[in-house]
RNA sequence: CGAGCAGUGGCGCAGCCGGUAGCGCACGUGGUUCGGGACCACGGGGCCGCGGGUUCGAAUCCCGCCUGCUCGACCA
């Protein structure tokens, strides 16, 4: 009785059925250095498919894609001095330019050569507003000269202490968009904007729910006037911050001198905004569709989209079958879908089954010599279901059946935060909800806006700001007090525990 | 970075009162199978996380380090 290695049950142990999750379906690895994955090619390829989706993104709304380097002069990060405070503690540095041999052994073998120290220590980037706005401060001259639209690809480097496979790792890839404009207005609305096209990518691609809003001011990035964010809510009711866009003010602008000459003639420093998403949504949207049989991959961001298992006794059979499906299979690619025909023969077909399955495969065609007999297909949903499907028009049906799926995860997904947030919370009831058996989720309620109470909050039942709500996002009805210390309200908050 | 647990063929584990490594799955070959994790036979594969030490002899005992997991302080 072959039994592959299961997966631990959600209810049994959240945190190791996600570790599981991403092994079984082969998304990463970890590597031999403290805090760094390997992402393997099915969730690079997931990865693939979510930068060229927001890569389109940012080029229909003007941005094109450039390259800074990785190393940052250590100098650059203090010229901002909320920036340095930020970042300082999570930093790497390279010191020295060359080894040499010691004659030990092992480890000890080789040691920096003192001769090779630099003058002043390079940072591995853990952000790149510095070393942008020096470039842009060259490349900036007068109004004429912007906005000024910028985007790049990269890898960045933060020292975490506690690390979780894509969550939180030591390095991670992301893209950090970077403008310059004349004025304030327009850096908000950029801002503003990008989050949008964030939240449009987040639910119409990882079909993932999420609240946007603004962070206060000890949730904001370090350099920032505003931040605003998008936070989902997991399977285990913990909040997910799935991207942020910064408006960042003239702070840079004045740190790195980036100056243009407006209309009229005068001199004043431009207004930025920075904004970024990472390889952290991965993360995101195991957690927020996946099962106990593995991973659940929304169709537009699958790897395979439609795996097809061919089923046979003889020889005959198993010729008509591979025969059909290699047929399909072109049928399929050649509508644009990402398909794979699997024609081992040292597995079973219901082995095959649960791999495809653990590897979050949407749809599955299963075609044996009673298909093949009735001109069809069984068409077996990840999300559950399973019915024959003509092979005329196959390639329609197939993409049809694909886009019910993506919206049907997408409509199940919703009711999560739905049913888990509580809104108008008194104190003790907010209480109850984050320490509770019901296992926490959003709390909406009143805020008094003091930092104060949300480091008791915090202190007390772990949960933070996570957003001061969009309107969009707020209650029907406006609290007027603060549900921790009673005190006016100056904002609906959205409290949850967080990763 | 502190506390606890763990590291043995690809994966999951046993062996740990010292005597030179074993089981299940996976893998290879042959055959029978194939509509939800096949079976039989034969076979290949292990610096026992790394480095030191104790000992005639270390997977096993001692020390240091590395990596992972869980919990705390810090963060996309």
């Amino acid at each position: 009785m072959a039994q592959a290695k299961k997966i631990t049950p959600r209810a049994h142990d959240y945190s190791e059925w996600y570790n599981d999750v991403i092994m079984q379906a082969e998304l990463a690895d970890h590597s031999p250095v403290r805090g760094c994955m390997v992402i393997r090619p099915h969730g690079y390829r997931i990865w693939e498919l979510m930068q060229r989706a927001l890569d389109d993104m940012f080029k229909a709304t003007g941005h094109q894609n450039a390259y800074f380097p990785l190393f940052i002069p250590m100098s650059f990060l203090a010229k901002e001095a909320e920036h340095v405070e930020g970042f300082a503690k999570e930093v790497a540095l390279v010191t020295h330019t060359r080894l040499m041999a010691t004659g030990k052994a092992g480890a000890q073998a080789l040691m920096p050569d003192p001769a090779s120290a630099l003058e002043e220590p390079l940072v591995v980037r853990p952000t790149s507003e510095t070393i942008i706005y020096a470039m842009f401060a060259k490349w900036i001259q007068s109004y004429r000269d912007l906005p000024l639209l910028m985007n790049q690809w990269c890898n960045i480097v933060r020292w975490e202490l506690r690390t979780r496979l894509f969550l939180r790792t030591t390095e991670f890839l992301w893209q950090e968009g970077h403008t310059a404009h004349a004025t304030e207005p327009e850096a908000e609305a950029e801002a503003r904007r990008m989050l949008g096209v964030y939240r449009t990518f987040q639910e119409q691609w990882m079909a993932m729910p999420v609240i946007t809003g603004r962070k206060t001011d000890s949730e904001k990035f370090a350099g920032a006037v505003r931040t605003y964010a998008l936070e989902g809510l997991m399977q285990d009711n913990k909040a997910l911050q799935a991207g942020t866009s910064h408006n960042l003010g003239q702070n840079f602008a004045k740190a790195f001198q980036v100056k243009y000459q407006t209309a009229p003639g005068g001199l004043d420093y431009v207004w930025n905004t920075s904004w970024g998403v990472t390889t952290r949504m991965i993360g995101g949207l195991v957690m927020t569709h996946s099962d106990d049989n593995g991973l659940v991959c929304p169709p537009k961001l699958a790897p395979v989209q439609v795996v097809i298992v061919p089923i046979w006794k003889s020889e005959e059979e198993r010729g008509q079958a591979s025969g059909v499906g290699g047929r399909v299979k072109t049928e399929l690619e050649q509508a644009g879908i990402r398909v794979e025909l699997d024609l081992r023969d040292n597995m079973k077909p219901g082995a095959k089954y649960f791999e495809w399955e653990a590897k979050g495969v949407p749809l599955r065609l299963e075609i044996g010599p009673r298909d093949v007999a009735a001109g069809q297909a069984m068409a077996a949903r990840r999300t559950g279901g399973k019915a024959p499907i003509k092979l005329d028009g196959l390639a329609r049906t197939v993409a049809g059946v694909l886009e019910e799926i993506q919206t049907g995860l997408f409509a199940a997904a919703r009711e999560r935060p739905e049913a888990h947030s509580v809104r108008g919370v008194t104190k003790q009831q907010f209480i109850e909800f984050m320490k509770g058996a019901g296992g926490g989720g959003f709390a909406y309620g009143g805020f008094c806006g003091s930092g104060g109470c949300e480091a008791e909050i915090k202190q007390e039942t772990g949960a933070t700001v996570r957003v001061l709500p969009d309107p969009e996002f707020r209650s029907a009805e406006a609290p007027t007090t603060c549900m921790w210390c009673g005190k006016p309200s100056v904002a609906e908050a959205v409290w949850a525990q967080a990763y």
